[in-house]
DNA sequence: CTTTAGGGGTAGGGTTCG
DNA sequence: TCGAACCCTACCCCTAAA
């Protein structure tokens, strides 16, 4: 249809980064407004921009662990329907890797939320 | 935060609907005192009342987006390839329409519109 | 001042497609 | 199967009108 899945390119993820170091991470719409990346992210909505962004951290930091979450949801179907012969081979994973090396500075007390009851 | 997304219930949806066909619509803050609904109703406020029904309308509305998407994949037949998997767990979600007979002000025309071009 | 109505926007969950 | 893109729901804030 209209959309048939539009792929973020790197130019599109770069000024998302940049916007979110501009302007914070969750004001969306701060960033899609600004003249600087509307150019950019015209075809995106900031719902995008979220998501996005929500897929980046999430795979940047979890290289091998994301699966526990869904896991405890959603009760993994083993695929034992009849037969339960099967050699468990335990590959011992070695996980030792995954340097994330990605400055994840921009996240953090960025967004003050004073919401301290204001009053009029 | 303090509302980790608390879903609406069949119970409380109904119990809306409900306090829409006894008091109407609009009566927020008299369905809620309600005795009858404030047992259920006791987390929610007025305008979460207001906002629920504003989406449960707009979800009546389109009836080919969601659902028609939804029932299309989920009634589609797996791939040709015979398997013997699916343990298939019957989680049927019970899914009861309460046909509220009320008038709405949401008949217009049919909607034939797909797209939202709103510009301030 | 309280409530309702409508507009915006964000976060999270869940689904679809590659 | 997994991951990325996308859609939907819930919640909250703000402003104007009753």
């Amino acid at each position: 249809m209209g959309a048939p899945k539009q792929k973020w390119t790197a130019e599109e993820e770069a000024a998302l980064k940049a916007g979110v170091v501009k302007h914070g991470a969750g004001k969306w719409r701060t960033i899609l407004t600004d003249p600087e990346f509307s150019s950019v992210l015209r075809m995106r909505s900031n719902v995008d921009l979220k998501d996005k962004w929500r897929n980046i951290n999430v795979t940047a930091i979890w290289g091998s662990r994301q699966k526990a979450k869904l896991a405890l949801k959603k009760s993994l179907p083993p695929p034992k329907i009849d037969n339960i012969h099967m050699s468990s081979s335990i590959v011992v994973h070695h996980a030792e890797e995954v340097a994330v090396t990605k400055a994840s500075a921009v996240s953090g007390g960025t967004s003050s939320t004073s919401k301290e009851q204001i009053s009029s």
